[in-house]
DNA sequence: CTTGACCCGTCTATTGGTTCACACTTTAGA
DNA sequence: TCTAAAGTGTGAACCAATAGACGGGTCAAG
């Protein structure tokens, strides 16, 4: 039983990490590592005799695969759950996860639109009708739209509502040609993509 | 001064709502506009003798540009400050989350990477290397994805890196000559839309 | 006048932490 | 060896944006 208990006590000589070290080591906060004590997701396997935290490489292994799980931004106690039976009831978690972030996504997309087409109201009450081309340009820019990034969106526009598009593009003043140039050039890029 | 009185006071015949049936009619719940209310969001213009809630028409148009400004995703505070200064500093806010957005997107797109890399290895650890084209047809479907989504997700896979892309093909137990057709249509999406 | 539906304010819980206050321990330099 | 700084412990409060429960007051119909 002396040696068994020796083989399950952690060994003394063993390299341990103090609270700040490994939040350094993994680009987290104190306070995080603190919080994942406290919800029992990361438990130090030992404390020193005045009462420290003192982490196992055991414990720094964990705490990596709890970085990976939460770059997925599955829920902590998701993660718990994940790392406590640890055959594969995750993989439900992580299709649910898929499927959430697909939502998300998607949200965020109709709020896109709905900014748009706000400042699209804002900018015409302010400038008059005939807003640059340049301008909305710049705007997406500034929202991290790149070239492909708007030509998907014009597609996506164009799919959704054809007329709107339309109006739109004439809307900025773009001559009938480039418009249709445009809508025809987004109605290829759906036709490839389905 | 009666007149200017009796001209800024809220008359009593004006059509007044209760906050239960506000809320109902924006499909919000009580405790939202109980909350819009305590953090000055929405404060009703008058209360009833016995201290209820009595929202007038001004209120309900209110609480119209909030739910407006709300489905774009911007923090309640930042709501407040625009209805209070009511020009257009209230471009600036919707461009600081239109910019949020892209980079919450990007974040997200980032997960599904991470997740979808994580059940490739989970399900060659317990399947065995050989895992079924079926199978992850299936998969990408309860996540939502319709073909032209994974048309996309492919061209992506495919210019982050193409290695990888193949690597993942094979793996799949695809054929040399099918895999090949798959990231040439990839390239080709993706030159498209670039 | 009673009943049931509605409303009141207040309190708690949620997620993933962050920040604060205050006391104790360790470590480094003088 | 003393002292000051840095590190650590605990516990609590705080954030957004609600949801729900509580005990008690109010309203309309029968």
């Amino acid at each position: 039983m002396a040696a068994a208990s020796a083989a399950a006590t952690i060994s003394k000589q063993m390299k341990t990490y103090s609270i700040s070290q490994l939040a350094g080591l993994f680009g987290l906060s104190r306070s995080t590592l603190l919080y994942y004590d406290r919800i029992g997701l990361l438990i130090p396997s030992d404390r020193s005799k005045a009462g420290y935290r003192l982490y196992t490489q055991r414990d720094h292994d964990r705490l990596g695969q709890i970085c990976t799980f939460r770059n997925t931004g599955v829920a902590l106690a998701e993660i718990k759950k994940m790392l406590a039976s640890d055959n594969t009831p995750s993989e439900k978690i992580l299709e649910n996860r898929l499927l959430e972030i697909g939502q998300q996504i998607a949200n965020l997309k109709s709020q896109q639109q709905v900014i748009i087409r706000l400042l699209k109201e804002m900018t015409r009450d302010v400038y008059g009708p005939a807003i640059d081309k340049q301008m909305w340009v710049k705007m997406f820019q500034a929202a991290g739209m790149d070239e492909p990034a708007m030509m998907k969106w014009h597609a996506e526009f164009e799919s959704r509502s054809p007329d709107a598009h339309h109006d739109f593009l004439i809307s900025l003043g773009i001559s009938q040609i480039e418009a249709e140039d445009i809508r025809c050039r987004s109605r290829r890029l759906l036709n490839k993509s389905r």
